[in-house]
DNA sequence: CTCGGTTTCGGAAACGTTTCCGATCATTTT
DNA sequence: AAAATGATCGGAAACGTTTCCGAAACCGAG
């Protein structure tokens, strides 16, 4: 179990610690042969770098830190996988960390991170404004962190953010186009600034079409799948239905679909509906729901590459990174079947 | 920049090095006063241990890797939460791998973890019988290595599984008192250990309760939603249709159900379906989907429990810790409407 | 043959800790 | 009062590398 040292190969070989060194370096100035010598009793004798040794030494350690809020859905889990895509390449490694959705224990996993001598982060926050000032100070020391998703646009920081109003704006657009009259937004949380984003967009769309006041709404439901359902059973109970629904993400879409449902309203027959930040689901259920994909895949490369950028100090055009969508339309929110040749 | 090191508190307090040592680590020979002066000023320069030097003299890192195939469902999500939920607590660090469901990769970020000296892992593997003759040889060496799920039961080394056959059976049981008499199990990929082991759990139950071999049958779909629905689809054509359908996973059982309410069929009316693996969206759909639901949470606080005994070098009682998961009868697999008291 | 310039290599410092081994000093026991 | 004990601390080695510096060896040119 006595893991073989450098010095180990020294001595078996005759040669400097510095020479066995310099062989798994590659560094110039060491002889071609000596070097394959070294390096085939080294591997013979299975010995490899210490790493932690060699992170001490060089003060780097090649690990770069992913905070995410949740994985429980698959948005951070395809961010990760876009992190990693590009960092693998590199040599780096990607090290993850949980939040559990909590502001104290983001700021531990970042602390215990760069604690852990990452050599830079990748954060994306769990809430709007939540450990600003330390991030900022930390920035300002020069440590290399970029921000990824619900962080404020004009945050003085490296940052990729997905677009929400301009695709809330097309989502919403679109139920306009299927002749939709009158449609509420079902807006999620309202102090979380992404959906504030969504619901800005929803209202510049309605705003452009000439919706009277009285033919549509901006209605928060919390993020919870109950309260959306609770809620929509209320406009049922009130009788205060309109003849779509915008809604913030998919999971309330959904929730809006099965409480309409179970009282006999028909989707997309009776009532229109649509998500937003697409998951797998959309295409599994029935009817198929209609929503706007988010690239978090492209979004996670874009923060990569944005770090190592950092890390290298090579210049970066700009402080932010916007991305764009796709509206996936599917049956949720067609109120007409198309002509076939469509 | 610089980080402030030991040797600074040591200098500025005009005391030695081992001092501040003794003081972070609050060992017996130190006075309490000292102590408590050494801390003060440490903090108050911003002081804090060197992890990686730490590391390098300890030669114990207080990290432990997780290799998960993938991340793109809940499954290894909440996994890793279980990991974490154990291992936090005791100081430990979690760093999480993906291996893209590839073998090779898998190998690979076993090796980085073990060179970057993790003290101990958690390995779900992608696929049955992949590296292992690699992981039993490190295994040998002492090396504190834990499976989780997707590995032969009597493969020797500690391993937590979920009893996938018992739980098949009994989904499939639970079928027949539904009164479903003639019924299909859509087994996904066969050459998937787990998979086969649900087709046992089926296969058993079908015997227990004597249905001739007429009136069951096992297909195999894959894995992918495409692949199921496609098979379902020449089902229907061949007018080869069971009245219940046990599938092997919520991806296959909705695939299934998507193809039948295509066909004018109605679930449960006209045909009952269960899945397994349960998924968020199982009380989404409509009707919401039965099925079987792993302790996944409670299956990674195991692994990381067992891990840390392996470490502490305490006594396991067994290999292999076998978990039971829990039936959740929804609306697919009822065939008639329950009374209302029960 | 000598001299300056390359290669090639070894020695040793450095990275920032922990920990063993003594040394000092105060306190208690005989 | 002398000796033994215990508390408290400093010095230095050790962990496994990289890298600077200088020394040796070699090589071609004058």
């Amino acid at each position: 179990m006595k893991n073989v040292t450098i010095k180990d190969v020294a001595e078996k070989l005759n040669v400097s610690i510095s020479s066995v060194s310099r062989a798994f370096n590659n560094t110039h100035d060491i002889k071609k042969e000596t070097r394959e010598r070294i390096l085939k009793t080294a591997t013979e004798m299975g010995y490899y770098p210490n790493p932690i040794a060699q992170k001490l030494v060089r003060n780097k350690t090649y690990n770069i830190g992913v905070v995410v809020p949740e994985f429980i859905n698959e948005y951070y889990s395809e961010v990760i996988r876009g992190v990693q895509d590009v960092l693998v390449e590199t040599g780096y490694q990607v090290l993850i960390m949980e939040s559990d959705n909590k502001v104290e224990r983001e700021l531990k996993n970042v602390k215990t991170l760069m604690q852990n001598m990452m050599d830079g982060l990748v954060i994306c926050p769990s809430v709007k404004s939540g450990n600003l000032d330390y991030y900022l100070n930390e920035i300002n020391t020069g440590y290399p962190i970029v921000f990824l998703n619900r962080i404020e646009q004009n945050f003085p920081a490296k940052k990729v953010l997905f677009n929400n109003a301009k695709w809330s704006f097309f989502a919403t657009e679109h139920l306009i186009y299927q002749g939709y009259k009158r449609i509420y937004h079902l807006s999620g949380s309202n102090d979380l600034g992404i959906t504030k984003d969504r619901t800005h967009g929803f209202i510049r769309a309605m705003e452009k079409h000439n919706f009277s006041k009285n033919n549509y709404k901006v209605i928060e439901t919390g993020i919870l799948s109950e309260e959306a359902m609770a809620i929509v059973q209320r406009l049922i109970d009130q009788n205060d239905l309109p003849d779509a629904f915008m809604c913030v993400n998919d999971l309330v879409a959904l929730s809006t679909i099965s409480v309409l449902k179970q009282n006999q309203i028909e989707v997309p027959k009776d009532i229109g509906v649509i998500g937003f930040t697409e998951t797998k689901i959309a295409n599994l259920v029935s009817p198929k729901l209609s929503s706007v994909k988010q690239p978090t895949f492209e979004m996670g490369k874009a923060a990569a590459e944005m770090l190592m950028k950092l890390i290298n100090n090579e210049a970066i055009s700009s402080d932010t990174i916007m991305l764009n969508g796709i509206l996936n339309i599917r049956e949720s929110s067609v109120k007409q079947k198309r002509p076939l040749h469509q």
